[in-house]
RNA sequence: GGCGGAGUAGCUCAGCGGUAGAGCAGCGGAAUCAUAAUCCGUGGGUCGGGGGUUCGAAUCCCUCCUCCGCUACCA
């Protein structure tokens, strides 16, 4: 929808207090493929990621370690930075809460929304628990205590408010009009009937602690969580100028990616807000599933959380990436399983994708000395395979602008099969005796095709795919979508190649011998 | 309760008006270039139940059953 050339994606700021699970590191891997692939088109992203370092939560858990807050965060948000480097993703920027950056333009939008008559001060009232520092909605309480068996009270206190209720016309005239707003569909639906039902005005300060940005002019008070956590999005845009390079190129976001359980915050809440700081919403926010784990819940009770550094130590970065991505329907809840990830493995990328990298690359080796092979006049059947691939970018486009990245990985692995089909079709050991022409004609067929493949899962699988195309020479200038299609950058025959290996290693069970 | 979604082969799902499909699993076969990797053939499932519209319905309408999501201040 958007064919400017700019693209902007990012995740949510991490609760800094988490240990990194496989939601983060879920959400991030879907924006980094997404950032990956609008780069390898031409596009100029910005990727963002981060974390959230502000609440009574942290202020509490730094007390706890005897560290001041700062310090606090300092040593924890490494461990979102950590999984980063592991996961080997491309983020162009990570912003933190705590950050200066971040601070004024929190405040800045502060400031704005009030200049705007659409913050006031009120009384916030709740059911507070003091054991667990926290307030708890009327439908939360049990028995008139809070959930975890905490008395509670009834607290008033001092409160700015959002005028959210005056969001409501507004912001169903922008779903109407932008019907592609949120992601998948369904989401859509929920929350176009959640504002439907009408919208009450949101606390957004508290003076029960002090760890968080101060209100402008009203020290006492604190800005509380979704004005200062949503407001990365545009601070790391170098908000409030907006008239920065920055903000003018990326701001609205292509693509805000989340976790279904905060849709509502960006859905909602996001847009209203920005409205009223007279600024525009984002173009986009996809909401996605959640794992469980061999059919169970996760939790931390249960003791099966699943650990992102523990399944690349076991399954291998590429294949750890490409499972999370190709299991389920990208937006839908998926079931982590042990079974499927080494049938994925082993069938899928060692057999059909790997296999078919090492046949070729094999027979190459022995039919054409080691070098790119000279193509003759190309069949019907090699022309065939070929539109195939030129037209496979086109095809993975149309999802990736829809986040449905399981449907692009599938456009790739249909043209796999494709080859794999090609190859026992044409059999070229065959040819090789009775037409070497003909079969060198087929195996630079293959070849290109693969350079396709390796190129395209790039954005899936960097490294993996980055020793494919080391193992058909293709030069780093050329690892681009540019060089796809039929007016692209095909392989030169005679160029030598090294002598391949396998990329996709089989699982084996550790039990197994 | 309200709004929304889903119930199709053993499993995961696509199809959304014209005589039931894919992947995986299973069974049979071919090939031997390759990480014993590939390829071909093989799917009689009342398309949740019932009713209706239509020349014709997984596909539209009604109804019932079952399951799931959302229904506000929790990162």
């Amino acid at each position: 929808m958007s064919q400017r050339d700019a693209f902007y994606v990012t995740t949510p700021i991490y609760y800094v207090n988490d240990v990194p699970h496989i939601g983060h590191a879920y959400t991030t891997l879907a924006c980094d493929v997404i950032a990956r692939f609008m780069r390898l088109d031409g596009r100029r992203v910005h990727f963002l990621t981060g974390t959230d370092e502000h609440g009574q939560k942290v202020e509490k858990a730094a007390r706890e370690a005897g560290m001041e807050p700062k310090a606090f965060t300092d040593q924890v948000s490494e461990r979102f930075r950590e999984l980063l480097r592991v996961m080997d993703f491309s983020p162009d920027d990570f912003i933190r809460t705590t950050e200066e950056r971040h601070v004024r333009a929190v405040q800045t939008l502060w400031t704005r929304m009030v200049e705007g008559g659409w913050i006031y001060l009120g009384k916030y009232a709740g059911w507070y628990s003091v054991r667990d520092e926290a307030y708890y909605a009327e439908s939360e309480l049990v028995d008139g205590r809070a959930p975890t068996g905490a008395p509670v009270e009834w607290v008033e206190e001092p409160s700015y408010f959002f005028r959210l209720s005056a969001f409501q016309e507004r912001l169903l005239r922008f779903y109407e009009s932008h019907p592609d707003f949120v992601g998948p569909a369904t989401r859509f639906n929920e929350v176009v009937s959640f504002v439907r039902q009408g919208l009450q005005d949101l606390s957004i300060s508290r003076t029960t602690f002090r760890w968080g940005i101060p209100v402008p002019g009203d020290p006492a008070h604190v800005i509380y969580v979704w004005v200062d956590a949503l407001t990365n999005y545009i601070s790391a845009l170098g908000y409030p100028d907006v008239d920065g390079e920055l903000f003018r190129t990326f701001w609205p976001a292509d693509v805000h990616v989340i976790g279904k359980d905060i849709l509502r915050f960006h859905a909602v809440y996001w847009p209203a807000f920005l409205m009223a700081a007279g600024l525009e919403p984002p173009r986009r926010v996809f909401a996605h599933g959640w794992w469980t784990n061999e059919g169970q819940k996760i939790s931390k009770s249960l003791g099966n959380v699943i650990d992102p550094h523990a399944l690349v130590a076991r399954y291998g970065l590429d294949q750890t990436r490409y499972y999370l991505l190709r299991e389920v329907p990208f937006g839908q809840d998926g079931d982590f399983r042990h079974e499927s990830m080494v049938r994925r493995i082993n069938h899928e990328l060692a057999n059909d994708y790997g296999n078919l990298v090492q046949r070729v690359l094999a027979m190459i080796r022995r039919y054409c000395e080691g070098r790119v092979p000279d193509p003759g006049e190309l069949a019907p059947d090699d022309e065939a395979l070929l539109a195939r691939a030129h037209n496979c970018l086109a095809a993975m486009r149309a999802h990736m602008e829809a986040q449905a990245l399981h449907r692009a990985l599938d456009e790739v692995f249909g043209l796999i099969g494709e080859a794999n089909r090609y190859v026992d079709a044409m059999a070229p050991w065959a040819l090789r005796r009775s037409d070497p022409a003909r079969a060198a004609t087929v195996l630079w067929t293959l070849a290109e095709t693969i350079r396709h493949v390796a190129t395209l899962t790039l954005p899936f699988m960097p490294q993996s795919s980055g020793r494919i195309l080391d193992l058909l020479a293709v030069p780093a200038a050329a690892r681009t979508f540019r060089a796809l299609g039929a007016e692209g950058q095909p392989l030169r025959p005679g160029t030598p190649l090294p002598p391949p290996s396998p990329v996709f290693p089989r699982y084996v069970e550790e039990d197994a011998g």
